[in-house]
DNA sequence: TAGCTGACGCAAA
DNA sequence: ATTTGCGCCAGCT
């Protein structure tokens, strides 16, 4: 198992409506300091989730945390809405701590 | 093998 | 509250 495909398999598990750090995505990737190699990643996804096979990644539910939008090969305002459209709450750019993904629960 | 790059993160200014 | 600088790590020339 390469630490592509834990970062896949993990980014692949966040359920609709709720969202991720790239921080966070990398630690349970097993790799804590690499959110940054995260984003290349994300950026060379090879199964955007609009594929909606059982093996598309969505991508765009992995954001800073800071709690901004991010980027996104799509452009940030797509990826703003899609985001939205899940039913994430973003007020003037930013996203409500409340959506971020939590593991247990 | 050796740099170079970036959808990041954090601390300092 | 913002902006800037620098470290990070895996992937790609």
């Amino acid at each position: 198992m390469t630490f592509s495909e834990r970062v896949y398999s993990v980014v692949s598990k966040i359920p609709a409506g709720k969202v991720i750090s790239y921080k966070t995505v990398a630690l349970l990737a097993g790799s804590p300091g690499a959110a940054r190699a995260v984003g290349t990643l994300m950026k060379k996804n090879p199964n955007p989730f609009y594929k909606k096979s059982k093996h598309s990644i969505p991508c765009h539910r992995v954001v800073p945390v800071s709690g901004k939008i991010g980027g996104y090969a799509g452009g940030t305002s797509m990826k703003t809405k899609l985001l939205r459209r899940e039913g994430v709450e973003i007020h003037d750019g930013k996203i409500a701590i409340n959506s971020f993904w939590k593991k247990h629960n």
